[in-house]
RNA sequence: GCCGACAUAGCUCAGUGGUAGAGCAGCUGUUUUGUAAACAGCGGGUCGCGGGUUCGAGUCCUGUUGUCGGCUCCA
């Protein structure tokens, strides 16, 4: 069994190299206030309330004094000490780094440790040639290295503001991020694994391969869809579309916008308007509310009739776009945008048949996971946050809502963890979280269990007792939104869709000019009528008839490269772009019926017939 | 929103107070090409935007907008 990073000697190299940052903080800024400085997964970081503002450029001299202070190899002791000692040990003057003008966070910190907790500290300290004590002593639970000579392979990278205890309405302290290794070629084999997954950023990606854009003009987190962003949008939808119709849900369609009054019943006005867009207000004084999320909406249809228990489940479903305005700092390309949509539906179920119906959603979601390739993900069970008053409804509903999700999750075997404080205001969730190129975690798919929306309205259903009830709302959205997911995608598979998503599926390459007309022949059989077909020189020959027969009604997404370029350039251009399948055409497959392929993964798989590679492609 | 960084041609970048550059892309011409970049020529920039310092600012200061890395928040 692999050891588990925590009890890693790494793990400990990097704590102690986030003391030893410490130290040299001290040193260089008197006055700076230290909090904490925990290992992270893939190194350090200290936050600091420094007496001025640190700039980056001020790593490296952070960086040099940490290795003076290394290479004085001083050992690291741990101490217990009682409580009251600990207290008096953070205020002493006389030992370097504590007293009381720095000691503000340490207090703060020794309060928050339980009664029972052995409290311990970490010393380090040599007095150098000259004669200079250097020494520094931190609350801390360890465990460290033992000695500052082991710390060698080391580097600061980025410079941070971070809420003291994360709260916004706390102090912000300066994090200093730094990573550390054993040796250095782990320390330079971790860079040059960053700069290879900046190379599958989405950003980068999505400009290279034509799939969508920002324009300062159209505004922050607005993205543009280009053809090939919209061709692989469509597809995505097309395929949920048919795993909806399977599984009876049924489409609608909702505005854009609504009036304030849609809001106020649903609660978002008081719960959700830091997140809206500014309001509108027309000339009657009507104010109108750019949508952030699809659920009143589809509530209204609901309620626009009498249902019977024998019409539920109703799932509407609507890949509904929704404008949120996010704070400018958390735009993030399309994983985190100010226009998005989902691909939303809403259940509307008995309470009978809550748990059937989030079962069906909770396959639905490993269905489509399956089909996208994506392996790995973790799921999270957001539940209340029992000190925050952010939520609304009841909490027996809370409380039954929540067992519903678990009680699923355990019924179909799904490894899930409690995440309180991860609710939405009207209802727990369970949400698919998934990392990037990054490494950083993104919420997808999410199902939301929801007693307190079908209350607000004041949502019926007939029962077979003759009496109206309530029925139980599951908002679901197996994508999560489609910008987001495709962002994930395009990282995922570093711009190399699989075939069925590919918004290009097959480029044909003419060999030379006269062989365009051939291409238009072949891409027309492939892709069927309605090709948009360029210019063809004059005494251009055509396929041949018989070798573009039997291939049936194809519909393939095929792209013609006619630029007067070697085979060389365009088979390094088509690959550039990621292209599945290139099909070359010259003078011998003109002649001979046959094409030239060559796959993305594989290089040149030599000439063949239509029929033999259309019967080789992926279903 | 907050902390830090960046912004020069469509893209990637060079240019440390003294006449704005390169490669790729684009356009034109030649080449008509068989599995990852043919050759030559040409065009292209209010150096993100506004103020200031200076004889002189892409370069220094300041404000602002956008983007990037975090924090907080979220699909």
């Amino acid at each position: 069994m692999a050891e588990r990073y925590e009890d890693s000697y790494l793990y400990k190299l990097r704590h102690s190299a986030a003391h030893l940052m410490a130290q040299a903080v001290q040193e260089l800024y008197p006055g700076a206030k230290l909090s904490i400085g925990p290992p992270i997964e893939n190194g350090f970081y200290y936050d600091i309330d420094f007496p001025a503002p640190l700039k980056e450029e001020d790593l490296a001299k952070i960086e040099k004094k940490m290795k003076e202070l290394a290479k004085l190899d001083m050992r690291i002791l741990r101490m217990e000490v009682a409580r009251d000692d600990a207290r008096a040990m953070i205020l002493d003057e006389t030992i370097p780094g504590m007293g009381t003008a720095v000691a503000e966070y340490k207090l703060q910190l020794l309060d928050a440790i339980a009664e029972d907790q052995v409290l311990s500290f970490y010393d380090q300290q040599r007095t150098d040639r000259e004669g200079t004590l250097h020494r520094f002593i931190d609350l801390c639970r360890g465990p460290h290295v033992e000695t500052t000579k082991e710390i060698k392979f080391f580097k600061l990278m980025t410079i941070a503001g971070a809420y003291w205890r994360g709260n916004v309405n706390n102090k912000q302290l300066t994090r200093i991020y730094g990573t550390a290794f054993e040796t250095q070629e782990a320390l330079d084999a971790h860079l040059y694994m960053l700069e290879e997954a900046k190379k599958r950023d989405h950003r980068l990606l999505g400009r290279e391969l034509g799939l969508f854009m920002f324009s300062p003009r159209v505004g922050t987190g607005l993205p543009l869809w280009l053809p090939k962003g919209a061709t692989l949008r469509q597809t995505m939808i097309e395929f949920l579309q048919q795993e909806q119709l399977k599984r009876g849900y049924e489409p609608v369609v909702t505005p854009h916008i609504a009036s304030i009054k849609l809001y106020e019943k649903s609660g978002h006005i008081i719960n959700y308007r830091d997140k809206m867009f500014p309001f509108m207000e027309d000339e009657e004084k009507e104010t109108y509310i750019l949508k952030p999320m699809n659920c009143p909406f589809h509530i209204e249809i609901y309620a626009s009739q009498m249902r019977s228990y024998r019409d539920l489940p109703v799932r509407y479903a609507e890949f509904g776009t929704v404008h949120r305005y996010e704070q400018s700092g958390e735009v993030a390309g399309i994983l985190r945008c100010r226009g998005f949509t989902q691909d939303d539906a809403h259940l509307f179920v008995t309470p009978d048949q809550l748990q059937s119906e989030f079962i069906g959603v909770v396959e639905l979601m490993k269905a489509v996971l399956d089909k996208l390739g994506l392996t790995e993900f973790r799921v999270r069970v957001g539940t209340k946050d029992p000190l925050s008053d952010k939520y609304v409804g009841h909490d027996d509903n809370w409380t039954a809502a929540t067992n519903a999700i678990t009680e699923a999750c355990d019924s179909i075997g799904l490894d899930y963890e409690i995440s309180p404080g991860d609710a939405a205001f009207y209802g727990p969730k369970l949400d698919l979280i998934i990392k990037d190129a990054l490494g950083r975690e993104w919420q997808m798919g999410t199902v939301q269990v929801d007693y307190n929306l079908p209350e607000r309205f004041d949502l019926e259903y007939i029962g077979d007792d003759g009496k109206p009830h309530r029925p139980v709302m599951i908002h679901r959205a197996p994508f999560g939104s489609l910008e987001r997911m495709i962002g994930l995608l395009t990282e995922q598979y570093s711009g190399a869709f699989p075939f069925w998503l590919n918004p290009v599926q097959i480029a044909i390459l003419p060999i030379a000019d006269r062989h365009i007309q051939a291409a238009y022949d072949i891409a027309e059989a492939l892709r069927g009528p309605g090709f948009k077909v360029g210019a063809v020189p004059a005494d251009c020959a055509h396929y041949p008839a018989a070798a573009l027969a039997g291939l049936g009604d194809l519909r393939y997404r095929v792209s013609i490269d006619d630029s007067r370029e070697t085979l060389g350039k365009k088979i390094r251009e088509t690959q550039r772009m990621k292209v599945p399948f290139m099909l070359i055409v010259g003078d011998n497959d003109i002649e001979a019926g046959t094409i030239g392929v060559r796959s993305r993964e594989k290089g040149d798989l030599g000439a063949m017939t239509l029929q033999a590679f259309a019967a080789m492609l992926p279903k």
